[in-house]
Formats: C-alpha cells, structure tokens, sequence
RNA sequence: GCUGGCGUAGCUCAAUUGGUAGAGCAGCUGAUUUGUAAUCAGCAGGUUGCGGGUUCAAGUCCCAUCGCCAGCUCCA
C-alpha cells in the first residue's frame, strides 16, 4: 500500500495509507475531531469529509466553529430545507439554494394554486427536524452531464436541467443525495444530516427565476442556520436590539418626522426632524465653499421637451410625474442635471473658467414603484445634495478625484469609518459611444487607482449616461444604501449643446461630472439616525440643553441661563413644569437629549449650571459662559453650523 | 409591479370557538414644590384604515381597496 502524507495546521506531519477517507484521518487525530468535522479543507480546497485522501496533502479540518464551516452548515440546512418541502409537496420545483449572511435560502416553484405562509413554514421547520433526526448520510456522486439530465429529467425538474447546461465543461458534475432524495451541487456538505447545527426558517418571499422579472416567480423561504442553538438565539436578540434603532422607530420616538397615506412615501420632518435635516446640509454647504462649488437654484416644473432632450424622458418615463402648463406638457423634475446644462448653456463659456462647479439642494420626485420604497432610505421626493462639475478631458481626473475626497473627508467628520465604495460600468440601456464609454470607465478607474481606494467592481450597473462611483452606507440591519455619487458623462453636454472657446481658439464641448456627496438628503438622514441610535451628535441634535428647574424658585434664574445660552447660537428647551426632577430627567433621557442642566437652590444661588450628561455623568457647576466653552470644546468645528 | 404578512385610542399593546372594544403611557383637571430615569387622584379619549358581503350577532369570517412591514425586481 503506498503511503501518502499529511500536513496539518500546526506543522505537524502523519503518515496514511493512500484511500483512506478524510474522516479516517480526523479519527486518528481524535474521536471528538471527527465527531465534530463538517468537511476538510485539502490543499486549499475545500472538500467533503467522506472522500478519501489520494496524494499529500496540508489538511484542515473544518468544523462548525470556522467561517467555513458555517457556510458548509447553511448549505446544507439549504438541501434540508429542500428536501422537507419535496416531502410535503412532491411535486414542487427546486431550482437554486445558496449561502447568505447569516443564513441561507432556497427558491421553489411549487405547484399550481399552492401558496407558501408563516404557517407553512412551520410545518416545513418540523420536517426539517425529522430529516436532522433521522442523521442520513450525505453522500456526493459525479456523473456525465448526459446522466445528470437523465436524472432530473426523469423528475419534471426543469429548471435543474437548464442549470446543468450552464455548468462549465471543465468541471464535474456533483450529486448530493442524502437518503433517497438528491439535489444538483458542486457541496462539499456535512457528512449526515444530523450535523446541521440549530436553524430557522425566517421569511418566505417571492423571487424571480434568474433574477429576471419577465421569467416565472419562484417562491423563496429564507432561514438562518448556526453551529448552536446559543449562537442562533444570540444572532435572534441581535436583531431585535437592531430594530430598537430603525430609523422609522426612532423618527416617531425622537419626534424627528411622520409619513401620512395623503403622500405616501413622502416624509413630513417636524420641527426636530427638520433641525437635523437642516444641519446636514449646512454641513454640505460649508463643505462646497471648501471645494470651490457656487449653490445655484432651478425650477421644480419643466417642459417635457427637456427631458426628451436629456435622455430622462426615454429612459425613466415610467417613474416620472407628469402635468399639464397652460397647453404644454410639463415634467416635475427627477433630476437637476438639465437644469445646471441650461444655466451654463445661458452663457458664453472660456476654457479659463473651467472646472465649472454648480451645486444644487434640488428636490426632485421620482414615482418610485408601489412596493420598493422604504421609511426615508427609498422616498418619492427627497433633496440632493447635487452638483455638477463642468471641465475639460484634461481636468477629468483632478476633479474625480477632488469629488471623491470631498465625500470621503464628509464622512469621516459625520462620523463614519466605515463605508464601500464601488465602480459601476456601462449598463444594458445606454447612450454614447463605445469610445465614449470605455474613456469614462478609463478615467474613473484611472481616478480610484491613483489614489490608491479600494473599491468593487459593479458591472453594467452605471447610469444610463456615464460609469458612476457610488458610496455605500450601512444601516442597522446591515443593509447598504447608495448615498455619495461621481458620475463621468460625455453625452449630456453634446445632447445640450454646451461648449467653451478653447485656448486654440475652437470651440470644444466640456465634461460633466454628477455629483453628491451624501445622496438624498431623506437616505442620508436615516443611515445617520440609525448609525448613532438618535444619540446625535452634538452639533446635529435638535435640542442641544434642557434646563430643568427643581422648584418654582428658580424659574426665573432657568429663563435667564436659557436665554444666555440662546444667545449663543445653543438649542436650548426649558421644562419648569411642577413634576419631579426625575421624571424631567427621565424624559430628557428618553428624548436623547445631549445636556441637561438642573437648577436648584444652590445653582440659583452660586450663579452657576450643574450639567449632566446622558450617560448620567455630571460636570462640575461652572458659569453658564464656562458650560458655553464647554460645549464649543465637545462639539468641535462643526459648532456653530 | 410581484410573493407573503400586518392595520384596534396620540403611542405601545390586550380582547376565549364570531357574543357588551380594554390597559399602560401620553393628554386634560386637581392636589403635590419635589436634587438627577416615572408623585397621587379624577376626567376624557374609538363608526376597530376605508367600502361592501356572510350572520340573530363581525375587531374576529369572505371580497375589494388604501396604507404599512419583509423579500424579489427596479433605483437616473
């Protein structure tokens, strides 16, 4: 028999036979090892544990506690899953059953007239146990393509078919089949049922085949599967508490804004909603002056003609709001692009004026799809913070990149370390040349590299005028949202006429670059919420200090501090209610608000503020005008905004 | 738009198999003058999202519609 050697993490070395198994090589280590291997990690690779060791190899072995192992866990409750609802509705259609964070999903085509809910879900978890139970074998064959076909053919399963077709010639095709059932799979899998871990069936969903809208809707059941039981019902609370900082929860909580069904999708910002909405885009402001943008205003209603002009028309119709002035047809403006091409186009224009830089807080609608909107993260109108960068080819990359720090250096003062960049490519739908397309993606790649950003590469997810690099933003529930944006465009300026005399003389048509530092205004506003639970910032928070009176002997010493502080530019509210200071407190507490300052006897007296922080922290009594520095200090430069 | 779920007082939630719509908080009135997260008492608060239907009887069952939630698709 010939000996084959393994090397495992630690260095170590033992000899085996050649064709002994993975799980022979974890039992040798020890039973507890193999009890607990899920597959092993060969040369790099990861494959099943019941498949036998041929050559030397460095060898992992994974198990429920690594990143792998996990993954290896939720694609196999994925094929449980799947078997339990072949068992309960045999006929149903399998078609795909991936890993995703934190879980797994499967899509369906159940038959006719059968119709999935949380009930059904239920039902499917308890088979899904009885297949744990029952601890089949998993077991992985490869068979020719022909055979795979024959095999799921012969069980009406379509869309399994088309799969094996798009599997590539140079690998194998895999079946798993754990008692008599099988599924397509390239695995590697656990090697028996009954090592899935603790799981859940979460949420059940329409889909589309291929993700593609036009092919049949499948039926996706989300769960979330974990090596424990603890580590399933800690992922649980986890997202409980994470929903205690939704912004939709916090914006009632907070008083910051409401939603009513006369303008569905549209947010109302009260008085402290609009406090903090207003203190982003000062933020933003300043921030222009710095980069040299000068704020422009346009018109909310245009000709249609416009549109046309522009592309928007052709391309975004359907979510476009329409209306009628005197005779002519009118569009309420999705963008403020067109509006930017007629002011510059208003003018005669020198290369020695360009970099143009024009910067808008435009509002703008857009008839978002019944369904796709989303508390203030996906709204029907909301404000930019838009600019458009008029230049020369040459001056692309200075301005690309000025445009990316800028928003970097935005986020990093908003207080966010954390954000994803991405470069999207020319999409399906599009206008301009293929020259055209592949200088812009050139320029902005070119602009990213340079600069030394790492980013994802989106392909064929630009707009429909130009590649665009996007910042991402996360929200409590882990899922990203588009704010900042630099898009390139060479068509809307030729399409608009726009031009500048050159040094030569000519006339040449300049550059546009899109821009937004935080997006829509609504979006950013509820990543912020979300990012600090409504514990905002001092500068951005609706109510900076609440004087709390103890008894109604200090009212007039409350008033008199309020209005100092008032004075100076601080967002004061005074509670000289007859309640107790506990209850003032506590209500100051819930509100979030950053400072509290209680008045009593001995403040009135000494001529002097005892403030207290949220965290229940007290500062020394100090002068108001020593509490005045104070809050200068905490809040930074962004004082006074 | 699609799949599934949910709409009860300003807010958070109750309401047996269909059988008189309740509570806490908030609000109002009164008492209480209080030292760092809820003082006590009283009062008021609703065509159960809106519209049909079944039934002796509907918050509860059925249909339709509006809105919201999760996911899909879309997102200039």
């Amino acid at each position: 028999m010939a000996q084959v050697k393994v090397r495992l993490p630690d260095g170590s070395e033992r000899q085996y036979e050649a064709g002994v198994t993975y799980f022979d090589v974890a039992k040798s280590i020890g039973a507890g090892l193999a009890k607990a291997a899920l597959a092993v990690k060969a040369n790099g690779k990861l494959v099943d544990v019941t498949l036998p060791l041929t050559s030397d190899t460095n060898l992992e072995i994974v198990t429920g506690k690594s990143a792998d192992g996990l993954e290896i866990i939720r694609h196999s409750t994925a094929h449980v899953l799947a078997m339990a609802v072949q068992k309960l509705w045999p006929t149903t259609q399998v078609t795909i059953g991936p890993v995703v964070d934190y879980g797994f999903y499967y899509d369906f085509k159940f038959p006719d007239g059968v119709k999935i809910n949380d009930k059904d879900l239920e039902a499917i978890e308890v088979e899904m146990k009885k297949i744990v139970k029952a601890d089949h074998l998993v077991s992985r064959e490869v068979v020719s393509r022909d055979e795979a076909v024959r095999r799921f053919e012969k069980l009406g399963e379509t869309f399994k078919v088309e799969l094996i077709s798009a599997i590539p010639q140079s690998e194998d095709v895999s079946i798993y089949a754990m008692e008599h059932w099988f599924d397509l799979c390239r695995g590697p899998h656990v090697p028996s049922t009954a090592k899935v871990g603790a799981f859940k069936l979460t949420t059940v969903a329409g889909s589309y085949w291929r993700g593609d809208e036009r092919n049949p809707q499948l039926t996706r059941i989300y769960g979330t599967a974990w090596a424990t039981q603890k580590d399933l019902d800690d992922h649980l609370h986890r997202i409980e508490e994470a929903k205690k900082r939704d912004h939709r929860v916090l914006g009632k909580q907070l008083g910051l804004f409401s939603f009513h069904k006369e303008a569905p999708a549209n947010a109302f910002f009260h008085p402290y909603g609009a406090t903090v909405y207003n203190k982003l885009m000062a933020f933003v402001r300043r921030s222009n002056v710095k980069y040299g943008f000068t704020e422009v205003n346009t018109p909310l209603v245009m000709d249609v003609e416009l549109w046309r002009k522009s592309g928007h028309y052709d391309n975004y119709r359907e979510n476009m709001y329409f209306t009628k002035v005197d005779d002519s047809e009118s569009a309420i403006k999705p963008m403020n692009c067109p509006g930017h091409c007629l002011i510059y186009g208003s003018t005669r224009h020198s290369y020695k004026e360009l970099p143009l830089r024009l910067s808008e807080f435009g509002r703008v609608h857009r008839h978002e799809r019944s369904g796709v909107t989303h508390g203030l993260f996906r709204v029907r109108t909301f404000v930019q913070d838009d600019a458009h960068v008029f230049c020369t080819v040459a001056q692309i990359q200075d301005e690309v990149i000025r445009v990316l720090d800028q928003i970097d250096e935005a986020y990093k003062a908003l207080g966010f370390a954390k954000y994803r960049i991405e470069l999207s490519t020319r999409p399906e739908k599009s206008i301009g040349s293929d020259e055209i397309w592949a200088q812009a993606e050139a320029a902005l790649k070119d602009a990213l590299d340079k600069t030394g950003r790492e980013y994802k590469l989106n392909p064929g997810d630009g707009a429909f005028y130009g590649p665009k690099i996007d910042f991402h933003l996360i929200d409590s529930l882990e899922r990203s949202w588009q704010c900042g944006t630099a898009q390139l465009d060479f068509s809307m300026p030729g399409r608009f006429g726009l031009e500048f005399v050159g040094a030569d003389d000519n006339t040449h048509t300049p550059v546009m670059i899109h821009r937004a530092v935080l997006g829509s205004l609504e979006r950013f506003m509820g990543v912020f919420i979300e990012h600090y639970a409504g514990h905002f910032p001092l500068w951005a928070a609706p109510v900076q200090v609440k004087i709390i009176n103890i008894t109604s002997d200090q009212e007039e010493y409350s008033l008199q501090v309020a209005s100092e502080l008032e004075a100076a530019g601080v967002r004061v509210e005074v509670d000289l209610r007859n309640e107790k200071l506990g209850y003032k407190i506590r209500e100051a507490q819930l509100m979030k608000v950053p400072y509290m300052i209680v008045i009593g006897d001995k403040e009135k007296d000494a001529k002097t503020v005892a403030a207290r922080l949220q965290n229940g922290q007290q500062l020394e009594p100090m002068s108001t005008a020593g509490f005045l520095g104070h809050l200068q200090e905490t809040a930074g430069p962004l004082w006074g905004l």
